[in-house]
DNA sequence: TAACCGTGGAC
DNA sequence: TGTCCAAGGTT
């Protein structure tokens, strides 16, 4: 491996191609001094965690707009964030995106810090997002690596270890040829490619800066890199209670913690592996009402997939009443709609 | 360590 | 319809 070749083919790729972010500041403008505002790649990245840049994108803008700084953020009520957040999907993020701003805004001054270390100590920021914040926001230098570098990496070098044992090893690789002059394009540089030309499906090859570093190609580069079998995903079933009072449906707020934790969501029964008959959820439904089938709602989660029967009814219950659906998770979200007869 | 934790788009 | 997957973190 020729390191100053690698270096330099990757960097001059994304001093002409790097794509335009909203988040980002371009090679040329970083080079001329300009630097990214931390909050803003701090927000970015714990976005982009597991997310596509195309549903990330405007909850960036959104939040910004309305939370222009760490402590504007720190100081906004919980239910609110939560509600900006819904849609977004991995509310942990959300919670520890506000303990994260309370935190900085308490203990350091409103800054977030500059080091890799003291990143990594708050909340929501793991490996990857600490070292992500202090090269792209800072300049510092890090290695930084998500899923596109792991890809590059386990391509460049044709490791034959599957993920997620392989980790350690394409992380070590990727801190060997990390080019630590200009640590926050090298970063974006290496997650760039991933993105847009060392892609899972078929890769981009011959339009890649670094062919003729790379091992895998003198094989199938789409077999890196190679990954250990998945567990398959069971189904669990449960029911939801559609109340409505005029044009407000009733919302409950759910437990702190765990799945959709901290959000609004429609009262539901338990979600077990066995189906749920109507009269049984008739039988345990939030308040009695005339409770009628009105459909079916299949969701997919990561770790299960979920068949929910959707009840309705008109009446009245101690509850959140709102009229604003849009502060729930998709998963409440389209069961409201089939409940409320909106049938697409 | 492995399980848990969302969503929507691509194929 | 099924499968994969995206700038991961926490427990």
């Amino acid at each position: 491996m020729d390191l100053v070749a690698f270096r330099s083919a990757l960097l001059a790729w994304y001093d002409a191609e790097a794509r335009d972010l909203p988040w980002r500041v371009r090679p040329a403008a970083r080079g001329a001094g300009v630097r990214p505002d931390p909050y803003a790649v701090w927000l970015s990245e714990v976005m982009l965690q597991q997310t596509t840049v195309p549903h990330a994108a405007p909850y960036w803008q959104a939040f910004l707009q309305r939370w222009p700084t760490v402590a504007d953020l720190a100081a906004a009520e919980d239910a609110e964030v939560m509600a900006a957040w819904a849609g977004l999907g991995y509310y942990a993020r959300a919670r520890n995106l506000l303990r994260c701003a309370r935190a900085v805004a308490g203990e350091h001054g409103g800054a977030l810090p500059d080091s890799y270390d003291r990143l990594r100590a708050l909340p929501g920021l793991g490996d990857y997002t600490a070292a992500a914040v202090a090269a792209i926001a800072f300049d510092r230098p890090a290695t930084v690596v998500d899923g596109n570098v792991e890809r590059v990496i386990a391509r460049v070098f044709a490791v034959e270890a599957p993920l997620p044992a392989s980790k350690p090893e394409l992380k070590r690789l990727a801190g060997e040829v990390t080019d630590i002059t200009r640590p926050g394009d090298w970063a974006q540089a290496m997650m760039d490619l991933g993105a847009t030309i060392c892609t899972p499906r078929a890769p981009k090859c011959l339009l890649c800066p670094l062919t003729a570093h790379c091992a895998a190609r003198r094989g199938d580069p789409e077999l890196y890199p190679r990954k250990a079998p998945k567990r398959e995903r069971p189904r669990r079933y449960g029911a939801v209670y559609v109340l409505t009072r005029g044009g407000e449906t009733a919302l409950v707020r759910r437990p702190g913690h765990g799945l959709l934790g901290g959000m609004l969501g429609l009262p539901t029964t338990e979600w077990r592996d066995r189906a749920w008959s109507l009269d049984e959820a008739v039988a345990v439904a939030p308040t009695a009402a005339d409770w009628r089938q009105a459909g079916r709602v299949e969701h997919l989660f990561t770790h299960f997939a979920l068949s929910l029967l959707v009840l309705r009814a008109e009446g009245d219950a101690d509850a959140a009443w709102t009229r604003d659906l849009s502060v729930l998770p998709s998963v409440f979200l389209k069961a409201a709609r089939v409940g409320q007869g909106a049938l697409l």
